[in-house]
DNA sequence: CGACTTTGACCCGCGC
DNA sequence: GCGCGGGTCAAAGTCG
């Protein structure tokens, strides 16, 4: 199980403003990349393409909540559950809003700042989520992390981190955690020509199933494309106990193995 | 000394 | 109502 040359982690990136997607430029090349998604409107940080690039190998998945998953045929968020995360608000309150409630909250009086917590929950930020084999925990991203929390995570001998960017301005948080689960299933699974070759979620998809070119982005894209002032979340985690829907997630010849 | 990590405590939502 | 798990806070420690 431990082959020290993969780690599996969870690249889950909970964007804010980063995310936001005006109609001017949108996916003008039918799909957007993780990059894009992030760097988005600004252009003060590295290349996270680049960066990702370096790594010796990866892969990863688009993926819903438990709640949610992504038809990977068409891109489409299928089961979502009431209240879920994927929600759509309005881009005031995307914008920098969790910076502003985090400023709010120690200057507020309590019964306000449990209001205003319970209000941020009910309008989730959208997420981004992935998987990636890497061999260094902390993946060079043009981005500063700055670690909040760790957390023991049930079912997994390694814990959660938490981080959150430290460049000004920059809301986005990202939870990394590794899974050994996976590790194994995906450096089983992944055909050789995928091997080292992948360095990012949009280009697994296109590897996978070029017919559908347009769907990884297509299914954030999509998403935003309905309304590109509203942010939506797009999320998945991968378990052990998951993995019926990591196969409905990923096209089956690329589950076969032997 | 500032930036960052570590880690226990706390809060909250959710399922039973 | 209670317990559990996830997410965050914040004080203390570490590092350059």
């Amino acid at each position: 199980m431990s082959d020290p040359e993969f780690r599996d982690f969870y690249y889950h990136v909970e964007a804010t403003d980063m995310f936001r997607v005006s109609p001017a430029d949108q996916y003008p090349s039918s799909y957007m990349s993780f990059t894009d998604c992030l760097h988005g409107s600004t252009d003060e940080y590295g290349s996270l393409e680049n960066a990702f690039g370096m790594s010796p190998s990866s892969s990863k998945v688009f993926s819903p909540t438990k709640k949610e998953r992504v038809d990977v045929n068409s891109g489409e968020v299928l089961a979502i559950a009431p209240n879920s995360s994927i929600s759509s608000y309005s881009s005031e309150a995307a914008c920098n809003c969790e910076e502003d409630s985090e400023n709010n909250k120690n200057k507020q009086p309590k019964e306000s700042k449990a209001a205003k917590k319970k209000e941020e929950r009910k309008q989730k930020e959208p997420r981004f989520a992935f998987v990636t084999k890497s061999e260094v925990d902390h993946l060079e991203d043009g981005y500063r992390w700055r670690k909040y929390g760790q957390k023991a995570v049930k079912n997994s001998p390694y814990p959660r981190s938490y981080y959150r960017c430290t460049t000004q301005k920059c809301t986005v948080k990202k939870r990394v955690e590794r899974n050994a689960a996976a590790l194994l299933q995906l450096s089983m699974f992944r055909p050789p020509q995928l091997a080292g070759t992948t360095s990012f979620p949009h280009e697994l998809f296109m590897q996978m199933a070029p017919h559908h070119m347009s769907d990884p982005a297509g299914a954030a894209a999509s998403m935003f494309a309905e309304n590109p002032s509203q942010q939506h979340y797009y999320q998945h985690q991968v378990s052990e106990s998951d993995y019926g829907l990591l196969q409905d997630m990923v096209p089956s010849m690329f589950l076969k193995h032997e």
